[in-house]
DNA sequence: TCCCATAGTTCGGAATTTCGGAACTATTGG
DNA sequence: CCAATAGTTCCGAAATTCCGAACTATGGGA
């Protein structure tokens, strides 16, 4: 298949993760990879809370997170098994996903995100 | 004066600070404006390196920042004080900046932003 | 007081980005 | 080979961003 376009970690740039997460839908994409055991389909998380997401917009949010070098892709069979590059990323940028994981799960009295904090290191 | 709207600091929202500061112009405005002892006229933010920053374009970058939550503006006399509300977006997001702003700051290899890493605690 | 200079905001249209339905591709099981 | 599943691509509509030009607000003279 594809070799579907990952980023090295030296060329992740924090613009770019920021841009990514700025999105709720995406940061709650996100933070069900991380959540799920690091490894999770597009399609079990074509819903954040109630609303559903179409999977052409799924679709693109994933290619969002995969090139700004959140996530790691790879097609399984029919389906794509995504996780999260937490270890490379926090190695790179210290504490700027905690502290993103932990912002949006500190506020859900708006959209709900993330379910609780998360503590560094505990991940990928 | 216009009472010039800032959020209450429970009003702000983590995606609004991610947006505004997934601009690298915007974050580097910001990291100017707490540089500077967090305070700074806007005139004096209007080139990031050697470019040069429309003020109709800076205005707004301004102006996102402010609604964003991550800065408090004040018009004193003809010109405009901006000062960083570092300690209070610290105190609802605990590491959310220090993360964003070390991010940048360690990815000097590409624009520049901020000059240095910055340690918690240490601003407003 | 009137006028000018300075600092910043608003307006408006062009360029860019995002969203999502529909059609398409890839892979597997039967 | 066919059908079903999982995801991608395409493309037009909607939303957002960018920035020059015009405008507003404030303070300092003359």
């Amino acid at each position: 298949m594809r070799p579907l376009f990952h980023p090295t970690i030296e060329d992740v740039r924090p613009e770019a993760i920021l841009h990514a997460l700025a999105d709720p839908d995406r940061a709650a994409i996100f933070a069900g990879i991380m959540r799920s055991g690091c490894v999770e389909a597009c399609s079990a998380l074509s819903a954040i809370g109630d609303r559903v997401i179409p999977k052409s917009s799924l679709s693109n949010h994933v290619k969002v997170l995969r090139e700004a070098g959140l996530i790691r892709s790879e097609r399984h069979g029919v389906e794509m098994r995504n996780q999260a590059r937490w270890a490379e990323v926090e190695a790179r940028f210290p504490g700027l996903l905690v502290g993103i994981i932990n912002a949006y799960a500190s506020d859900l009295g708006g959209r709900p995100q993330a379910r609780e904090p998360i503590e560094p290191g505990s991940r990928d």
